[in-house]
DNA sequence: GTTTATATCTAAACAGTGTTAAGTTTGAGA
DNA sequence: TCTCAAACTTAACACTGTTTAGATATAAAC
């Protein structure tokens, strides 16, 4: 499309182009309504255009897939720390599950090892700074240093579990009637404070 | 292949040797990497035939995700309830974790809405068939009624949240150079022990 | 037992996909 | 200004799921 401009044969920055063009195919149809076609024609070029700059499919959603680690790591490290650590979780379990409902597309290709190139050394790094807050709140609430790992990969796995849940619709299934939306809004608070109830 | 016999027109049973046919490609590849096509030429069929039986390809993942809430159910209602709820408790947890690392394939398509058709009355029904114990043992466990959705959601969060990061790699990343059977069978019952400590 | 009807499957095509190879255009550096 | 490498196109290949029209076998009706 080009926009208004004429076609050139260079685009300029066709990379950047194309990451935000995958974004936007993802946050409207989801991980799989994602096609390396659609994607290069949102940006106004050939299909084979891509594969210079990525690779393959994969190297494109790994771009998104960083993008997702870094806005859920804003998203969490916007809690700023206070005094009481439950709270703190509390407001950071909100997070990321409020995160994963509003982006879900994105959450779900972060999650997926199929479409997502683990061996770039940006992915372990964009994954550890997203979830560093949140391992040092799950770390104060509980205080246990020895254990630390299992503490951390317990809340991490109800928190994530509770999000997978929710977008696959389960949580609907549970509390019947109740939206997505309605269920992050009103359910989940509630749940939340059920879990980790000390130091409101 | 039709095996040893020779090709007749009519298979003779296409819909049971579809499903399983389905089954076992991901089970070997994954859901990522299954074909409809190659679902039709493992059964020895021509790709159109399955449109028969199964409408489109969710008709037929359908059936195999059924087939695994069925066996997901199996594992868990093999936990014969004793005096200790805690400790069913922790056993069914293994079990659902253990399901999902042994039959990954299975349980990736079971909460995958894009390829499952949940409309399928069929559906409802094995879910639910397949969680009623779990459900039984959470509510012994905690023994409060009135907050007894909220409890099941957490703990079954808990738990699908445990055997997804480790489906994912998360759980390898975390206790690093776990590989996901040594976790499944060393990490995981000490993790299950701290989180329901009581009543061994 | 013959005919009719219906369920079952094939063959061929369509529109779409990711990826690759060869060729063309462009911009930057010597 | 020339050279060269990077950027992109065109065309093809081997796939994919689904649909249409036609062929075949089984079952039912007479």
């Amino acid at each position: 499309m080009q926009n208004a401009q004429e076609a050139r044969y260079h685009h300029g920055n066709l990379k950047a182009a194309l990451i935000v063009a995958a974004d936007a195919i993802i946050a409207q149809k989801g991980v799989e309504g994602f096609s390396l076609r659609e994607a290069a024609r949102r940006a106004g070029v050939s299909p084979g255009a891509p594969a210079h700059h990525f690779g393959t499919a994969t190297g494109l959603l790994t771009e998104v897939a960083l993008m997702g680690y870094a806005n859920l790591g804003a998203a969490l490290n916007a809690v700023v720390p206070t005094s009481a650590p439950a709270a703190d979780l509390r407001a950071q379990a909100q997070a990321y599950v409020g995160f994963a409902l509003a982006h879900a597309g994105q959450f779900r290709l972060m999650f997926r090892p199929d479409l997502v190139n683990r061996d770039d050394p940006r992915y372990m790094q964009a994954a550890t700074y997203a979830l560093e807050g949140f391992a040092q709140t799950i770390a104060r609430q509980q205080g246990q240093i020895t254990a630390e790992m299992a503490q951390v990969f317990v809340v991490w796995a109800s928190v994530h579990g509770m999000a997978n849940l929710a977008l696959d619709g389960k949580a609907q299934y549970l509390f019947d009637g109740a939206t997505p939306q309605e269920f992050a809004a009103h359910l989940l608070p509630d749940i939340l404070a059920d879990v980790w109830p000390h130091g409101q």
